[in-house]
DNA sequence: GTTGACACCTGGACGC
DNA sequence: TGCGTCCAGGTGTCAA
């Protein structure tokens, strides 16, 4: 599932292949991808330019020379950036066409993605207006992470899922936060101190950044663009592991928010 | 305001 | 072999 190392690999991907393409048409083929009406995104994309594509959090922004298309690939969204029709559409829900013939498909398995037109102020849409810091653009304020952090009575590993707080972090890479900082993910909000959430936080950016050098995390559906795949389930410590690498235990693995965690109970306090 | 449950969705794994 | 069931998980919505 793509997260902020395998967001940032993809709009690298595409900022090198989109830049200055112009958008001459867009087949919607699954309307419930769309958060506007098919009528509204087409109308105000077509004849647009692609101006730049930024990141925040887990979200692409394709920059227009008038408006933004914000784009969130949930669990399986991949984009393909092809010179020809794709004869075959299985789980492919929106295609833009280009003006100098080539295409960008958008595939999406689960059809879990989300796609919206924003005219303007895109930092102050429904979407990213509540979104917290991202862990590699943004200057962290530790004081006020710890803050939202340390009223809470839910776990540490359900609250640095929460995009509220911090943006960027999925399932995968809490883990290995956890982990590096040496925290239990059962810890709870209120029971993390200041140099924790400073622990947290430092693990955060440098575990993110060496995921976006390798391009990040290949696991079953993940692949960014044109075949690029990353390579950092080579370096993973603890998610989908059986041992501790540190102290040789078997790891534990719960279900915190529904989501799969795993742990060194001996590691992590 | 906070929290938990649920819905969205489909391929793959598993048991019978 | 074929069928049914469960699981994976990011985010939004709703009820308590």
């Amino acid at each position: 599932m793509p997260e902020l190392p395998e967001v940032e690999t993809v709009r690298r991907v595409l900022h090198d292949s989109l830049l200055n393409k112009r958008i001459s048409n867009i087949d919607i083929l699954y309307s419930p991808i769309i958060e506007n009406d098919d009528s509204t995104f087409k109308e105000n994309i077509i004849g647009k330019e692609i101006i730049d594509i930024k990141r925040y959090g887990k979200y692409l922004i394709f920059c227009l020379n008038k408006g933004y298309i914000l784009s969130h690939l949930r669990m399986e969204g991949k984009y393909y950036y092809l010179n020809e029709k794709l004869e075959n559409l299985a789980h492919i829900h929106v295609i833009y066409h280009f003006s100098d013939g080539t295409y960008l498909y958008y595939k999406d398995v689960r059809k879990f993605g989300r796609m919206e037109y924003i005219e303007d102020d895109i930092y102050h849409s429904k979407s990213l207006s509540k979104m917290g810091p991202d862990l590699i653009l943004s200057d962290i304020d530790i004081n006020s992470i710890y803050q939202k952090i340390h009223k809470s009575d839910k776990e540490i590993k359900s609250l640095l899922l929460d995009q509220t707080i911090v943006a960027g972090l999925g399932n995968i890479y809490v883990d290995e936060v956890l982990f590096k900082a040496k925290i239990s993910p059962l810890k709870k909000g209120k029971e993390i101190t200041r140099k924790n959430t400073s622990q947290l936080i430092l693990a955060s950016k440098e575990i993110l950044s060496n995921a976006i050098i390798h391009k990040g995390t290949t696991i079953k559906s993940y692949t960014s663009s044109l075949g690029v795949e990353g390579n950092y389930q080579n370096f993973l410590q603890v998610h989908t592991k059986n041992i501790c690498p540190n102290c040789k235990i078997a790891l534990n693995r719960v279900k915190i928010k529904g989501r799969m965690t795993y742990y060194c109970k001996e590691c992590q306090r």
